[in-house]
RNA sequence: GCGGGUGUGAUGAAAUUGGUAGACAUGCCAGACUUAGGAUCUGGUGCUUCACGGCAUGGGGGUUCGAGUCCCUCCACCCGCACCA
């Protein structure tokens, strides 16, 4: 357990010890009623605006990983402040999710009211810690007054279409006029691209047929899409809820079923998501996981023949330099074509095949590399230079969002297509001689084509672009750019999640009036789904039924809906006639600093920059990257304990001698741990299980084995940042959690070294004040030495909070506080400037002993101190002296010291002329200012 | 499988970005003050050696006067993979 103070809870703060209880609540108390946190959209400062990435408000409260990001923008947002900007600093609630769906299964409560009651918890956690939001501006996704908004973006999204030419989105509108005037001539439609018509046709159309084409333009589409369907369950999973292919709950089995669902045309969006990677700061890690998550990639669509069929195999591949190397063809189960090619007698085998399909998860189709499986169809495709025949297969690892979903595999050059090849037992044709040794495929793009038709003797590279242009002059092929990305699935059979503001007359879909939003979420009794795998909404029939024929969509939006646009709402978040004023987002304008994690790199991220992109080519707003910057914060693992029960005894042995036992190894609160010694007393009283518990001791001790795993209540290994509040009070938290290391690396989470931080900040305190003396600062002139630590640690402070390096500035201002005390050092001239640089750091503190030594302004307000290099100017230095790189003396010189002199001196002294023993050095190196090194 | 990240004392980490490896803390050891210490202060603390010295930044190799930092290669762990948010 945590050593424990005297319980300090004297609420006057005059006495002179640091009572950090007393000064926190107070000065939260004072500036909550001074409004000291309350931002302007306007105003002659510069803006900066200071985002995290939101929580979605659990059940479980914050534990003390959640706080570090939120800990470093608010160190950040204040140091802005200080240094005279106008900062929005915000925080709200991602309030829409599957946990409270389903926690209200499992217990009838509304996900409303425990929603709220989460957020009322999660508000007091983070009121605790100081930070400095603007607190009216507080939003929740799951408000009617928010959702509105995200209904409206939704419906402008669904009005819209991608305009390749301009490059933008656009109104439905104007698609439509074209239509009427040129037919879609020349507009590739993206959901079909067999889709041509004239404008005669057009209008010669149903209002049925020209809105289904529209559909296949639109940015927000429907379509059909696999989902996890449960049918014990009655209900479609998420991938989370799914495990080795049975549902989490009750362990059903888990199949693919097709359901028409709304989807987002990011794809569209593909190429500047790609592009405006370069506009913006983010880790090139982050940009890397982003560029391949999107998976640009350039190559030839080939359409090859079958043999005794109108059907032919379209492939798409980024090697038609290899194309006459292909020796089988494999398309994805789930493809149109692989029931009009089948021929009979492989039918019975596809289908079972197919059946085996179903069952897997896309995950296990790609990550099972080891386990080849497929089935042969009995149909072959032509290859067009030469004619061969090629058998074509069916294989899962073949999906079918991708490409065309069928690939031509040439088992020499790609390697799982030759372990494919080679279970199968199909012959192998090698079209790169030497390069091929028969053992491995080699993926090389620099090898001279062989068994190649025209190609034979030339280099694969110039050969790409020499297929490309037969096969379009042949017409059987065309250069191809394609994306790894799909369309995002955007919709989910929930209940808690936005309603979609659509329509269906006669089965038309269509947006609702904007006069109408918001659609409100109607209440249910429960939250079982409705038929075929709808979600709940479906059994509301008086909510579904508009009228006759006209029906409401049942689905819901999913998580990301809400987060993709809250960074606007903050700016302007009560107002009632427009998702934020113009006005409001050209000032606030993109998001200066975002702090998150990764697990957001390529799901939230690249949906808010695309609905970004969307409002900003719709002439919503004016910028379109909505986060300038992006930093991502490590995670904070949980460092489990465990105890090992010997089996089928209540007997516990200590960690040491568990391998002499046959043991169950149990997950121990981590509360019940000293380190890893474990407070046995309190462990037999956690719970009636235990009660009756023996140990098996080692040095009279009982030690848990550990192991870093994600923190979790489940795995006891949760830390509340309460209790460490309490115990040490918020200043010190705060600057703990930035003193574990730097923010951006993971680690697991570790109590033991608040201590440290703790006796620091008593330590600064004991400079201004004392028990015995009370206070100590004076009006003296500071010495040349205080003033270098001063200006040191100015340089050194603005320096590292600016980069978000905040382990080592409070490593500096306990460096400064050690110097000033072993100086003495009172004086008012060095102190306040220091109390300043502190301040986004420990609020509360700074503010109690900046009232207390007369100011009467609000540090928060203060002006930020700045550095002069005059004082820290150094004349010597303390060179050391290396021989061949081995530091083996230190000798000091003057800075302006000439090389030729400082050689001489440094050659002539003992050390040196031992290690020489009488030879001359090879080589001297001098390094100005830095060291001296003696080849010898 | 694919993609990204990390690896330095007993522990969290630092290292002016190729220039004194281990700053600052925690822990531990010794001491001072003290009725007391859970306050405070002082000193010590990578490993090894009596010492001179030698060895140390996940393993192996390389470039360099000089490598934690750059290059090659191998290993271990963590995170993500499209319906968790």
């Amino acid at each position: 357990m945590y050593c424990l103070y005297p319980a300090n809870y004297s609420s006057s703060t005059t006495d002179m010890e640091y009572n950090f209880r007393a000064i926190e609540k107070k000065w939260q108390e004072q500036w909550d009623q001074s409004h000291a946190y309350r931002v302007s959209n306007n105003g002659p400062k510069p803006k900066c605006y200071v985002l995290d990435m939101f929580p979605y408000p659990s059940g479980a409260g914050l534990h003390v990983g959640h706080p570090l990001g939120y800990i470093a923008t608010d160190i950040y947002a204040r140091y802005k402040r200080l240094k005279g900007y106008n900062v929005l600093h915000t925080m709200g609630y991602d309030a829409f999710g599957l946990p409270a769906e389903q926690y209200a299964m499992e217990t009838g409560q509304h996900p409303a009211v425990t929603t709220a009651a989460n957020m009322k918890t999660f508000r007091k956690q983070l009121d605790n810690i100081g930070f400095c939001y603007d607190w009216e501006r507080q939003i929740n996704t799951s408000d009617p007054g928010y959702y509105k908004w995200t209904q409206w973006i939704f419906l402008q999204i669904f009005e819209s279409w991608y305009n390749r030419t301009t490059q933008k989105a656009e109104p439905i509108s104007g698609l439509v006029n074209i239509f009427e005037k040129d037919g879609n001539a020349g507009l590739i439609c993206p959901g079909d691209r067999t889709i041509q018509f004239t404008a005669a046709q057009w209008q010669g159309y149903s209002e049925k047929e020209q809105r289904d084409i529209l559909m296949q333009y639109r940015l927000a589409f429907l379509a059909y899409a696999e989902v996890n369907w449960c049918a014990a369950l009655g209900t479609v999973l998420a991938n989370d809820e799914v495990i080795n292919g049975v549902s989490e709950r009750g362990g059903h089995p888990v199949v693919k079923k097709k359901m028409r669902q709304w989807f987002l045309r990011i794809t569209e969006y593909a190429n500047r998501l790609l592009e405006g990677l370069e506009t913006v700061s983010f880790s090139d890690a982050m940009k890397e996981m982003q560029r391949n998550w999107i998976g640009k990639s350039q190559g030839a669509e080939i359409k090859f023949a079958v043999k005794n069929s109108t059907s032919h195999v379209d492939v798409y591949t980024t090697r038609p330099d290899t194309i006459f190397g292909v020796d089988f063809m494999v398309v994805a189960p789930e493809h149109d074509l692989v029931q009009k090619i089948t021929t009979p007698a492989q039918q019975a085998d596809i289908d079972k095949y197919l059946d085996y399909v179903k069952s897997r998860s896309e995950r296990e189709r790609m990550a099972d590399v080891k386990q080849i499986t497929g089935c042969f169809t009995g149909a072959y495709a032509i290859n067009p230079f030469d004619g061969r025949e090629i058998p074509v297969w069916i294989a899962e690892y073949v999906l079918a969002g991708y490409g065309t979903g069928a690939i031509m595999a040439v088992p020499c050059g790609d390697q799982r297509d030759f372990g494919f090849a080679k279970h199968f037992n199909i012959p192998i044709t090698n079209i790169i001689g030497d390069a091929f040794n028969g053992q491995e495929a080699n993926p090389t793009k620099d090898a001279k084509l062989q068994n190649s038709g025209f190609l034979d003797g030339m280099d694969m590279r110039p050969a790409t672009d020499v297929v490309i242009n037969k096969l379009e002059a042949l017409g059987i092929g065309k250069r191809q750019i394609n994306y790894k990305m799909r369309d995002a699935g955007f919709s989910r059979q929930r209940y808690w999640g936005e309603p979609f503001p659509i329509i269906y007359k006669d089965g038309i879909p269509y947006g609702m009036d904007e006069k109408d939003l918001p659609l409100e979420l109607p209440h249910v009794e429960n939250y079982k789904p409705g038929e075929e795998g709808e979600g709940p909404l479906a059994n509301i029939t008086d909510w579904v039924n508009v009228a006759p024929g006209v029906k409401r969509e049942t689905n819901t939006m999913p998580g990301y809906a809400g987060s993709s646009w809250y960074f606007l709402r903050y700016m302007d978040p009560h107002n009632s006639h427009t998702f934020a004023d113009r006005k409001a987002t050209d000032y606030w304008n993109q998001v200066d600093v975002y702090v998150g994690g990764t697990e957001h790199a390529v799901g939230h991220l690249l949906y808010s920059r695309m609905w970004t992109k969307i409002l900003f080519d719709l002439g919503h707003i004016g910028f379109d990257e909505p986060f300038k910057s992006l930093i991502n914060q490590g995670m904070i693992q949980g460092s489990s304990r465990f105890v090992y029960r010997i089996h089928g005894t209540h007997q516990f042995v200590s960690a040491g001698l568990k391998d002499n036992y046959q043991t169950d190894k149990l997950h121990v609160d981590v509360n019940f741990v000293d380190g890893v010694t474990l407070n046995t007393a309190a462990f037999k009283k956690w719970k009636p299980d235990y009660y009756e518990a023996t140990f098996i001791l080692e040095d009279g001790q009982y030690i848990c084995g550990t192991e870093v795993e994600k923190m979790s209540k489940s795995k006891y290994n949760t830390v509340n940042p309460n209790e460490l509040v309490e115990k040490y009070g918020a200043d010190t938290f705060r600057m703990y959690e930035m003193f574990l290391g730097p923010v951006e690396q993971s680690k697991p989470w570790d109590t033991k070294g608040i201590e440290g931080v703790h006796r620091f900040l008593k330590k600064l305190w004991r400079l201004f004040a004392d028990e015995q003396k009370s206070l100590l600062v004076n009006e003296q002139a500071a010495t040349p030495e205080e003033m270098k630590i001063l200006h040191k640690t100015i340089h050194k402070i603005d320096q590292d909070t600016s980069s978000f390096s905040y382990n080592t500035a409070v490593s500096q201002f306990m460096i400064c506080v050690n110097e000033l005390a072993t100086m003495r050092c009172h004086k008012r001239s060095i102190l306040e400037p220091l109390l300043i640089l502190l301040t986004p750091y420990a609020p509360h503190l700074c503010e109690e002993l900046w009232q207390y030594i007369g100011n009467n302004e609000s540090i928060l307000n203060a002006l930020y101190p700045v550095y002069n290099e005059q004082y820290t100017k150094e004349s010597t230095f303390n060179y050391p002296v290396a021989i061949n790189g081995k530091t083996r003396a230190e000798m000091g010189f003057a800075l302006d010291a000439d090389t030729a002199a400082i050689e001489k001196e440094v050659l002539a002294s003992e050390i040196v002329q031992k290690w020489l023993e009488g030879n001359p050095p090879k080589k001297v190196i001098i390094v100005k200012g830095r060291m001296i090194n003696v080849v010898i």
